[in-house]
DNA sequence: TCATAAGGTATGGATTCCATAAAAAAATTT
DNA sequence: AAATTTTTTTATGGAATCCATACCTTATGA
């Protein structure tokens, strides 16, 4: 049985890095296809489909923070931007932007291929189906919607996301921090309101939650029936 | 704007021909790969998936209409034949092996351009029924005609082409990114303006859309019931 | 049982995102 | 080339959502 081949799109402009990059992960059994800028990459990603992508922030033209953002919104591929020595400002604004990690330049190959693999292990995510049942309540992830009741209500995008990462794995606690990764979020009291939020539309007694549950001093737990 | 670029292989023993198609096909962006004869064709297509073939008829050893019959058997991969002048004959006999087009010698490079965009854009798209329904609102692509509350409304082109890639799939949500590449066009405003005048056509309550619904955040979902 | 830590929620400002009217520009028809 | 239709842009207001804060409630264990 063969694994699956990991497909990246490594963007740069300098042509050395480029071409290391790329022979140290086809080394490791990676298929590695290689643009010099924003908009080649976007011409790349147009016609292929990657698993990874791999950015320098700093490029002529558009830059990597920019195409990371523009490709994000379409598209949830995992993207590791690569920094110059020293840009902690972009480093912040690139995992805002919803950079999944970054590597400051010069870096070790090594490192590289760690973060990607910590990467792909990580989605490796079931997929769910269009509509699930937590007890009574029907939801559609598809259509944001909540069936409860015989009531229709609609969830917004963060509560959908919440709920996405908590159906995938029914039973687990989830930590605040946890959740905040999911949406991007470190305030804990924050977090309480998205979670008040959902139980208002998939409990039929919110104030008794018999799915969305607390675990007090750890998070929370989502059970489905 | 790019679009997927397509890879063809051109058949035909004679080498000016081969070379010359090749040569006008790939100033059309397209990708071209070129076979001498028929052993030369299969030893190609076993490595490499092609989206379109263009055989000439008559080749020493194995021929057109053979080769034709041969790759149809296993593979539903459109073909152009290319006939000799006055091979009436063999055009019918071709066509009834599955040939999707012949043309015939000599040929203008354009015709054969022509015919190939023709063959694509027929496998590009799953072929919807002339009339379809989206709840009670009747949508008649050809004509370009929605029956409303027994009113005819009229689209337009552009409007036509939107509708009919989300009546593809419906349910399937749609970023302004992907409307953009269905009409050529990149401004968000303008995407919604035309979701907006669809809107006006097809729902009984545009303010309250039932079937064209906007997805927050990421674009927009044809329900049609 | 009381003090304290942890969790719940109502509220609202800021921000982002979207709808649409109206006008300009482009394409098409007459 | 005038008229008409269609496409595209622009401007604006409004709505949804985000996020934080303040204050309230509940659980826990000393």
């Amino acid at each position: 049985m063969n694994k699956k081949i990991f497909h990246i799109l490594v963007v740069d402009d300098d042509d050395r890095i480029r071409e290391l990059v790329k022979e140290y992960l086809v080394e490791n059994n990676f298929l590695v296809t290689t643009a010099k800028d924003a908009m080649d990459a976007k011409k790349k990603l147009e016609i292929v489909k990657f698993d990874i992508l791999i950015v320098d922030i700093m490029m002529p033209g558009e830059d990597g923070l920019s195409l990371t953002k523009e490709i994000k919104k379409n598209d949830p591929i995992p993207v590791i931007l690569l920094t110059a020595k020293g840009e902690t400002h972009d480093r912040i604004e690139g995992l805002e932007l919803g950079a999944d990690d970054y590597l400051g330049k010069p870096f070790e190959p090594k490192e590289l291929l760690l973060r990607i693999k910590n990467i792909l292990n990580k989605i490796q995510k079931p997929i769910l189906p269009d509509e699930i049942y937590i007890g009574n309540t029907l939801v559609d992830l598809k259509k944001f919607h909540i069936k409860i009741n015989n009531k229709i209500k609609k969830i917004n995008p963060q509560e959908k996301k919440i709920l996405e990462k908590m159906l995938e794995s029914p039973g687990k606690v989830f930590s605040r921090d946890d959740i905040g990764k999911i949406i991007n979020i470190s305030k804990e009291r924050t977090i309480d309101v998205m979670i008040t939020r959902l139980r208002q539309k998939i409990e039929s007694y919110p104030k008794n939650p018999k799915y969305l549950q607390t675990i007090r001093g750890s998070g929370y737990v989502l059970w489905i029936e």
